[in-house]
DNA sequence: CAAAAACGTTGACAAAAGTCAAGACTTTTC
DNA sequence: GAAAAGTCTTGACTTTTGTCAACGTTTTTG
């Protein structure tokens, strides 16, 4: 249950058993079914979650009611309203789950106190902000610096998971494109050229 | 000198004057005059810097030698290539001072030696980088969900320093427009929408 | 299993943004 | 202080992208 999460943090910051047992302490596991929130806009207090199974993806509404999908979380990766979570206000992120998930919420507490009485989950903690950043600094660039067509294929090569999972025109919002548009993307790189 | 650098820090960190003495062991003091790289791509080793005057630039140029800016620094940011910063790899940024600048540098070894002997130091840059997540996941938000203008808008309040010391085709660079269309959305705006 | 919802594609058209070129004005540089 | 370089705007035109609608297919769901 709690496997991948101490996986990945022994990649990052290698824990004694002792130290697992400290820390499962402050971990509540979550189970969501497919489409129900994490997270909905204005919600505070809800913590953040670090998937051990399944997918799930952040959006934004525009004053149109649009969505607009800002991040997708598969196993091993970590999501929240960062914001919202460290500053105790209300989330301005919606949050559901795109397949039924298993999940490991940290709450603002858990995380405070883990930063305060262990050393390595402060570690943890900036060298997964630290990758974060630079995944985002990334595909920021690519967004302001390619035309749509290698802008399409970096994504495809930096995400290969996503496309097999997430329904096109999810990623169509992710990229900030139409879903027409990313369709036409698409058969424009598959009919050669 | 150092004044802004510490201000900087004791807003997130507070450091005793002797704590403040030893970071300054490490810390190497840099003038850059206007136009000259701090960073061009394929150097190593060159280090972070923190701006205490002045101002520079990140950009990445495309296969048609066009630039695309990434990243502004001002007094009190800090900037570099922090992907190949801290994996010792060729950098993949230009950055260049748009003024004449005081900076203060700090090498991958410093910050590795700072990161093992002081965990305020570890503190500090955990901060850092989780600010700068959150503004530069406000700025993708930004990006993909609101129209032109109303982006537009959205960065002058982001940034208010940033557009009386930057040149607009920069700023249109920046936000991966072109400079006229920059230039028509400027007007479009001040004639009453 | 049948109905409904979701998904991806395509066409026709409209809207948005880019490109190229010219001109006026300001700042830098020698 | 004159020439050069940089900056911003505007117009005409082209290209890209979005929107709306329709259709066939697949997936969900009761």
């Amino acid at each position: 249950m709690f496997d991948l999460f101490f996986r990945k943090f022994n990649e990052k910051v290698s824990l004694s058993a002792e130290e697992e047992t400290f820390v499962k302490q402050y971990l509540t596991p979550k189970k969501l079914r497919k489409k129900q929130y994490f997270l909905q806009e204005g919600d505070t207090g809800k913590g953040i979650c670090f998937v051990e199974k399944g997918a799930l993806r952040a959006y934004v509404l525009d004053e149109a009611g649009a969505e607009h999908i800002t991040a997708f979380a598969f196993e091993g990766y970590t999501i929240g309203d960062l914001y919202s979570f460290l500053h105790s206000e209300p989330a301005t992120l919606n949050i559901d789950a795109l397949e039924d998930c298993e999940l490991m919420i940290i709450s603002k507490q858990s995380h405070d106190e883990l930063l305060q009485k262990m050393p390595k989950y402060e570690t943890y903690i900036r060298l997964l902000i630290t990758d974060a950043y630079i995944a985002l600094q990334r595909r920021t660039t690519t967004m302001i610096s390619l035309p749509l067509e290698e802008r399409y294929v970096a994504f495809t090569q930096m995400f290969p998971t996503m496309f097999q999972r997430v329904p096109q025109h999810m990623i169509a919002s992710y990229m900030g494109l139409s879903a027409e548009t990313l369709s036409r993307v698409r058969s424009r790189l598959s009919k050669g050229k």
